[in-house]
RNA sequence: GCUCCCGUAGUCUAGUCCGGUCAAGGAUCCGUGGCCUUCGACCACGAAACGUGGGUUCAAAUCCCGCCGGGAGCACCA
């Protein structure tokens, strides 16, 4: 027996096939093309009730997406429930709730594909919250403060007691009353729990529960002067609403603790906790209070300007929803910070547009050309729709003998011979005229030689484009006749360009046919 | 500073709980070649990783300890 267990695996595993005995499994498990979801704890399938809680401050963004296919995954996966909590609190100057965004975020969820099973309001159910406010303070939880918000973070961070901690429920009990009815004004005074001043972690000493504002809510307007923070708000719901499992960035930790605190407190089972790391795209400098700012002054394009990286910008850009979420979930529920870049999510796409999406041709900033010795019997060609997929068909495109040619190109490669792509060669000239001038250029051949190949569109029948870039710039150029009749929302790769959508067709006289940059 | 979290190729990720089939798999990026009329796609090939030091063990990416590095939170926002 010793002698056995001294052997390399490898070894035994030949003595044991000699034997006759089976030969032990080797498969290897199927690659993953996930990242890894573990199991809920305690799921019961068709028994999971999950939350998305936005705050309606903006539309939602790239950075949000996580938050929703995560969790519709997990719906998926345990057949349950997924409810929408607008956190429609009252929030603050800065970050204020505004009427718009429920919409906005209701369609943001239609277009990933989310139908929530149910909706609700933080804000109407504001009077829900009180009841509870009144539990803590009855369990001698709570106190109100009355220190100025300055004084009470200097505190906090000393872990100094205020007066008003060593407060009798009796005391507070009034005290809190007299919020209610108005006794105080915004700012003069909290709802504070008693947690532990001297608790190892600074930002949980003694948090505020409840606060005064008089902002006008978009719903409820001034009904209510006392507001509920978030996680007194969450810690209520999830407990009301059912919520069998939180899952949420790990942002959110500290309220984690927060929420469970007070449900010890309160002597209540609340729901575990799920957290993923915090995902940023390498390009996507996103910040909602900037987009708002930009999108309000008109400096932006609205809500679907692709400096907002919203899900609307990114289906504006024809980026898929699904490619969105193929893309987020592969990334787990890993707890690491993550910084991703935007190619990922482009590769995602161009696997599920490249097959089916016509190409066409686009000069930017073009060099107008006139090529001598120019072969008339290439007036017009036919070109295919797609290089690989001749069921995709074909068009007929004017050609020569003038030409647009992308500046750039044309300039890289003064002097040298270049190939027009499906074309013919031509040699570019030396230098170039200053101004607008036609650049004359020669034909050299038909040979297909392995040159420099530079796409082009005939002068003669060329329509105007304009192209919208993420960095909301402007490309003006030409393009070929057939994206004349294009229709809104068409993707077409235009070729050494990259994949564009249709944003509207052409006005002769008027507008540009406009697109806007998808990715490359 | 305090609290919590995380370290597998350039970037993500699987594997870590339950040590051996991991001389580490997938994606993306990069390089080369092919298809030879896209700088796209596709095909083939290639380059590329267990933060670090110690310990336990026949055996460590996996268990234990130290160190180093990175991130998040520390609002009367959400």
């Amino acid at each position: 027996m010793g002698e056995i267990t001294g052997l390399p695996l490898a070894e035994l595993t030949d003595r044991l096939a000699a034997l006759g005995g089976p030969e032990p499994e080797r498969e290897r498990p199927p690659p993953s093309t996930t990242g890894e979801f573990p199991e809920l704890p305690g799921a019961v399938p068709g028994k999971v009730v999950l939350r998305l809680a936005p705050f309606p401050s903006g539309s939602l963004h790239i950075g949000n997406a996580r938050m929703l296919f995560v969790n519709q995954y997990y719906r998926a996966r345990y057949d349950g429930r997924l409810l929408l909590v607008f956190d429609d609190t009252i929030g603050n100057e800065e970050k204020r709730v505004e009427p718009e965004f429920y919409d906005m975020i209701r369609a943001d969820l239609e277009r990933a594909g989310i139908v929530p099973d149910a909706t609700y309001f933080k804000s109407d159910r504001i009077g829900l919250y009180y009841p509870w406010a009144r539990r803590i303070i009855d369990r001698g939880g709570a106190y109100v403060c009355t220190c100025p918000a300055e004084l009470l973070r200097a505190n906090r961070a000393s872990g100094t007691a205020c007066p008003e901690r060593s407060q009798s429920i009796e005391e507070t009990g009034a005290a809190w009353q007299r919020m209610l009815d108005g006794g105080f004004a915004p700012g003069e005074a909290v709802l504070r729990l008693r947690t532990d001043l001297q608790d190892p972690d600074p930002a949980f000493r003694d948090r505020v529960l409840f606060r005064l504002s008089d902002l006008d809510h978009p719903r409820v307007g001034r009904k209510y002067r006392v507001w509920p923070l978030l996680e007194v708000a969450a810690a209520v719901d999830d407990i009301e609403l059912g919520i069998s499992h939180v899952i949420r960035g790990k942002d959110l930790v500290m309220e984690d603790r927060m929420e469970r605190f007070l449900w010890e407190l309160l002597g209540v089972q609340g729901p575990p906790f799920l957290h993923w790391g915090i995902l940023r795209v390498r390009e996507a400098k996103v910040s909602k209070s900037k987009s708002y700012r930009e999108v309000k002054s008109g400096l932006y394009d609205g809500w679907s300007d692709p400096r907002t990286w919203s899900l609307l910008s990114l289906d504006r850009r024809g980026i898929s929803m699904d490619a969105l979420r193929t893309f987020t979930l592969s990334f787990g529920l890993s707890l690491a910070d993550i910084e991703v870049p935007a190619e990922t999510l482009y590769a995602e796409n161009r696997k599920r547009i490249d097959a089916t999406t016509p190409r066409r041709a686009f000069v930017p900033d073009p060099v107008h050309v006139a090529v001598e010795g120019y072969p008339a019997d290439l007036a017009t060609v036919e070109l295919p729709n797609h290089p690989d997929l001749p069921a995709m068909g074909s068009r007929s495109v004017t050609a020569g003998p003038e030409f647009f040619l992308p500046r750039k190109d044309v300039e890289r490669n003064r002097g040298a011979e270049v190939r027009l792509k499906d074309l013919v060669n031509v040699r570019l000239p030396a230098s170039l005229p200053v101004g607008d001038d036609v650049v004359p250029v020669t034909f050299t051949t038909r040979e297909n030689r392995r040159l420099p190949r530079l796409q082009w569109v005939g002068a003669a029948d060329a329509v105007p484009v304009d192209l919208l870039g993420i960095e909301g710039d402007h490309t003006t150029g030409w393009g070929e006749r057939s994206l004349a009749a294009a229709p809104p929302r068409q993707i077409f790769q235009f070729e050494r360009v990259g994949f564009v959508r249709v944003e509207a067709s052409w006005a002769p006289g008027q507008t540009p046919v406009r697109v806007v940059f998808g990715h490359p």
